[in-house]
DNA sequence: TTTTTGTATTTTGTATACAAAATACATTTA
DNA sequence: TAAATGTATTTTGTATACAAAATACAAAAA
């Protein structure tokens, strides 16, 4: 009966997902022995799946008291918008000194069901664009830059609300900094991918 | 006996010291029962100290096989380089946006002791070169800034050398650095942060 | 009433037990 | 000899056991 692959990756998946849609709430203590009998599992793999979590700053562990779904203050947000800004600036300026075909078609896949829309749907736009950001960083190759971009996979969820600026908005942004990478233009690239960043970190809590 | 405040912590930092002094080498396999005993604990805590290092790129997982060593490999340690000079451009620039006397002092603090000398000792100044750059991060107190920072605490193990140039050359770059930040010039300061980092990674593999 | 103290319960941190997978190694087969 | 097969050993992944710390809560004292 007892069988045993990687039992601690579906728990991560699944308390990522409990997280993410607020299942478990921001500051919520996470007993461990009432979530391993929930999931139908032991403290030992929900552990692993709790410090991997705790990595990617869902989790926060008071030593001997707990761990805690992370709840994120104004400065935090901010903050974690600043390091987007930093590495997908980079990656924007990687992907444009060696920017192909197949990379330029992926990013723009992303988004021309949206051209020429009167009406964009929200939900589907928000995914895009989350789809798009993840991309951006993906296809640089560069993995440590992936590994510490975990961040960006969670923003709207962060912020509490879905897109912070209009799809009408930020959809020429996009385009924008695609093209920039599809000229092999680096410089203006990384500067339109920061702006782009910078420009939600700002209307965020100044509105 | 038994008294259980946070063996992991010490685990931890015993684990990361025999991995960056070489004590446990690159590729190795760590077989989680002999570490435990060698230690005097059990795999549970080791495992979370593990674990922690995964997440630091110091140890890699192979499911049902075993936890190594990480090893590096060109690319990954010039992908790291590329990390860095994002993270610690980024950091220069804030920092130059909220510079003020203390900063500054901190800063020159690290490198005071090797104005006009005439032989430089490297083993000291790599040190004061470490200090100086996880201080330029740590200073921003931008907090998930610093929590991905952690390539930059293993560099010249990583690279398998110490410093990868003199003293005489870098020397001036980290005055040059300071001194756009203390003059509140933050791209200036952005742009001297990433030549740093980009010129030792470029000399790194093509000399 | 509010505060303090003591006791019961819960929860964490660590150690241990055990099944299944991986590995090592000897024996058999070609 | 080299390859293949089977068995013993090692090692991992998970579950469980148990001590100590944290918490909850009731009774006593202010």
């Amino acid at each position: 009966m007892i069988e045993h692959k990687n039992i601690s990756q579906p728990i991560y998946i699944k308390l990522k997902e409990m997280i993410l849609s607020g299942e478990l709430e921001q500051g919520e203590k996470i007993v461990q022995e009432r979530i391993a009998s929930l999931l139908g599992v032991s403290r030992t793999p929900l552990m692993k799946a709790l410090l991997a979590l705790e990595n990617e700053y869902l989790v926060e562990s008071i030593p001997r008291r707990g761990m805690y779904v992370k709840s994120w203050d104004k400065k935090e947000i901010t903050d974690i918008y600043i390091c987007r800004e930093a590495l997908e600036g980079m990656a924007a300026r990687l992907l444009a000194l060696s920017s192909n075909d197949n990379i330029i078609k992926q990013l723009q896949a992303c988004f021309n069901p949206f051209i020429s829309k009167k009406k964009i749907n929200l939900e589907t736009y928000s995914k895009a664009d989350e789809k798009f950001h993840s991309l951006l960083i993906k296809l640089t190759g560069n993995e440590p830059l992936d590994k510490i971009y975990f961040f960006g996979k969670i923003h709207d969820k962060v912020t509490g609300r879905g897109l912070i600026r209009t799809p009408e908005e930020t959809l020429e942004e996009h385009f924008g900094i695609i093209k920039a990478i599809s000229k092999k233009n680096a410089d203006e690239a990384e500067k339109l991918a920061r702006m782009h960043i910078k420009k939600s970190r700002e209307l965020l809590f100044n509105q």
